[in-house]
DNA sequence: ACCTGAACACCGTTCAAGT
DNA sequence: ACCTGAACACCGTTCAAGT
């Protein structure tokens, strides 16, 4: 049973209510074509309240999520939280200003959904680093280098960096949500200083948990330097002075002055 | 020669033109009275382009400008920078929406008066501070710690590091003016480090530059989280810590493994 | 169903009018 | 002169209408 949609809208005059579009369905050709003019009603089940949605309609809904969140965190990474409008996120995703509304119900929805988006793959990003070093400090360091060496490369990782330092005003479900990206931050840096802990590089004596404080507002503060530099980040090498300080202050080693960054192996290296 | 503006107007209809309004000044007698019906003309001198302006004006424009700007910072370290609107600061400071730009052309102008004005008395209170210690570093350590407990009790440091630790989107002036505060405090730290490698306290090697930098983005990093915490910032037990952890990267001595902070003080000592 | 765009509210900004 | 507030533009948001 197929109707034509054109066809029943010039017959009747009020036949858009939500009772009856609820039953409509969208063809998966249509996710082909260039407009919407394969609007078709089927699957109708008279009086059981259950109707048939084709698999189409989530794709073209994940589609509509993925192309809005992916222009949110590129405006997000080249402008600032604060320069994203909802104009701009549907120009950029291929739709109209409503379409944010339609698929996140606000502005702050989907920067709530975009801010957890960055975090996951930030998170990933961490998890796939093949941090070098002979122990727990020395990988402790190296992580901190390659994570913030990402700044320039991993247009999410900037859009992190920018959610995580400097939140959007009186937005109480972003500010939650960024709050909850942080703790996942803070947890990988205790994580990684127990491991050194645990293999004694880590300088005894030390608080992990205000260690791992420290060096996250450290990281976040660094992000932001680089961030005000206008467009593109680059991890400056005035800041791998800012890693040799985190061996300095956490390694068991009474380090010799002489430590250097080696730029190929990623390591700080006693030279 | 003294001509009330209330009769003028009634009998001239059309005597608003700029050429005339510009010889008007107002009477010392006005900035005491509650409205603005003390207008008067005078001081005119036909011809010559010459007016007198009565101190009294420029000290209404000066009462305008400190209203505004104390405004402009208590809800900056309240709320945040993208929180504040022209409406609000009008509010709290007793004028119009319209003040704003009768003083400072634009939002813009009256945010980068207010950071310098914040950077300046940041500064300001910086060279009062009392560092204790023993040596350079330790006067270091010290100046971090009191700058960063002032988060606390004023508001004008609670609005400078708003300011520094997240700049506001497509504004390019003040973008300048914070970088520029930005500067004047990472030049202040280089002094401090100066000192302390002139009495040799600061571990050989250190590279001054990179230190300040990386001592900055702490610095940044701490108070941004404190900032999110709500309204009222604190500086947490927990950078304890990170003051340690400071002392630790660039004293030239081999610090004991037990230094603690002496809350009476304001010392990091030995125990 | 998805999507659009007119309509509204809010706020930055301007500027003619008021004192 | 200082100051106000109506008017406009821009953008977040809603929602009736279009497909």
């Amino acid at each position: 049973m197929r109707v034509c949609l054109r066809a029943c809208i010039a017959n009747t005059s009020c036949c858009r209510s939500a009772s009856l579009w609820r039953r409509l369905v969208m063809s998966a050709s249509c996710l082909q074509g260039g407009g919407a003019s394969g609007y078709i009603r089927n699957g109708v089940s008279e009086g059981t309240g259950m109707y048939v949605v084709r698999k189409s309609q989530a794709e073209r809904r994940a589609t509509a999520d993925r192309k809005l969140l992916t222009a949110a965190y590129r405006i997000i990474s080249e402008s600032g939280i604060s320069a994203l409008t909802c104009e701009d996120v549907g120009k950029r995703a291929g739709y109209s200003r409503g379409q944010t509304y339609q698929r996140f119900g606000s502005k702050e929805g989907l920067l709530v959904a975009a801010v957890r988006h960055v975090s996951a793959e930030r998170a990933r990003f961490a998890r796939s680093l093949r941090r070098r070093g002979a122990n727990g400090v020395d990988r402790l360091v190296s992580h901190c280098r390659l994570h913030l060496d990402a700044l320039a490369h991993h247009v999410k990782m900037r859009a992190f960096f920018r959610f995580a330092s400097g939140p959007l005003p009186s937005m109480p479900d972003l500010e939650t949500a960024v709050l909850t990206a942080r703790q996942v931050y803070l947890d990988e840096i205790t994580a990684l200083l127990s491991q050194a802990s645990a293999d004694g590089s880590l300088r005894s004596g030390t608080d992990i948990k205000s260690a791992a404080a420290t060096i996250r507002a450290l990281l976040c503060g660094i992000a932001l330097e680089c961030q005000s530099g206008g467009g593109l980040c680059t991890f400056p090498s005035s800041y791998d002075g800012a890693m040799e300080f985190l061996r300095r202050a956490y390694s068991s080693k009474a380090s010799g002055r002489g430590v250097g960054y080696d730029g190929v192996s990623g390591l700080n290296v006693p030279v």
